[in-house]
DNA sequence: ACAAAAGTGTTGAGAGTACACCCATGC
DNA sequence: GCATGGGTGTACTCTCAACACTTTTGT
């Protein structure tokens, strides 16, 4: 800064934008990635379809504010949530300058509880192959959020995040192919993530269902959730 | 939102943080990672080296925001510029709650100008190994910084945004080193970035300096940027 | 015994890694 | 002619990818 000046450095100077913190939210709900989006009750875009968020109180950290809304939409804590990009093109709301920090959290199913005050209407899971028409660019943000988590999913293990707390081998590869969008060979599945060593056996056996039973994995605390890949310059 | 009323919706319901951007500029100078830091005038942190950074005007992006606040410190526009993550933990700026959205630049020695206004004690480059006292949580922030900046440069070609227009193999394959910070196998580097077609010939050679000559190539327009690796899971 | 899902090995191809010498130029 | 940096090829290893049959259980 050429001219700078104290003014320059008082934060009151300046008109101030609201923050918001949005969480996509996904799970694997019928065999398709979900995302969890709240229809707003009052305008801009009343009654549209959007990703759950809310303003960032004063005393507040951002990922404390995440934690809140996924708590207030879910019910859960304590599953797996990453800031994923700050969006702020001025006029992406309406009313007044928004920027929103998204963050996108993974839930296993088995552990979304279905909140006493809710009606119904109120929240609803949609497939990210067919989504509703959403508020602001919300759009937008859940493109990013599904590239980003395709693309963790290829150098980490954060698929697990989606499964129950034990799982079977079959189960996580199902979770893989619908994230991914393809369908992977059993045998080097398995061999690759069992080589990874992130998993480990329970001992226990999956018993419902037809046919030969399947062994029970869960994943390991003590694992490195990023797992190195071949590197383009060694 | 269990009760959730029109007033959640309201923006002006909420005291409203400060939105800062701080860019975090690197550059390769005198075989080193060096990043360019501004000296503080003012409380808090008086006289202190900091990110250079400023708020947010109500009507810009914060990508225009991001490349006002590079362009006031080195004069360069139409340089590689990413956002980095958002730090909004409260406390972090002692005056008030600020939420500073980070980005990461990479700036060729060559273009980088002088401001005639600046006096030199403003403004100074740091190698990353060798960094000042940094107010804020700026330490934090360019750790962060060069952990994601080593990250990029083993999957995708970013390495070429911080040499000049053209530039010889082995002035490129010095980047690679200086920045992951170990050594590279000669006939392997030319191999590989060869073989990932992001390069072209100028037809030029290298003059100055002794030994033979080397010829000059360029970064191709058309390239792509992310190289692809090999997947975790494929 | 049969339906259903689990589990298991091998081989060929391609990429990565390690490694040492000749080439073009300036002085 | 020698010092300086530029440029090149090969052999071994490892990982990846493709592919089909046997095993265990319930009915």
């Amino acid at each position: 800064m050429t001219t700078e000046t104290i003014a320059d450095y008082n934060p009151n100077r300046y008109e101030r934008p609201s923050i918001t913190v949005d969480v996509v939210i996904f799970s694997l709900i019928n065999n398709q990635l979900q995302v969890l989006l709240v229809k707003r009750k009052y305008p801009p875009f009343a009654d549209i379809w959007a990703i759950p968020g809310g303003f960032v109180r004063i005393d507040e950290s951002l990922e404390d504010a995440a934690a809140r809304e996924l708590a207030e939409e879910t019910g859960v804590t304590n599953v797996y949530i990453e800031q994923l990009y700050t969006f702020g093109t001025p006029g992406r709301d309406p009313r007044t300058r928004v920027v929103t920090v998204a963050y996108f959290a993974l839930v296993p199913q088995d552990v979304i509880k279905h909140r006493p005050g809710d009606d119904a209407s109120e929240t609803g899971w949609f497939p990210m192959c067919n989504l509703p028409e959403l508020a602001f660019d919300h759009d937008e943000i859940l493109a990013y959020a599904q590239t980003r988590l395709r693309y963790k999913l290829e150098y980490t293990s954060v698929g697990f995040q989606l499964l129950p707390d034990i799982f079977t081998l079959t189960e996580l590869q199902k979770a893989y192919e619908i994230i991914l969008g393809e369908a992977l060979d059993k045998r080097n599945f398995r061999r690759k993530i069992l080589a990874s060593e992130v998993l480990e056996e329970t001992g226990e056996k999956k018993k419902e269902g037809e046919g030969r039973p399947a062994m029970l994995y869960r994943y390991r605390d003590d694992a490195v959730a990023e797992v190195k890949t071949r590197r383009l310059f060694p």
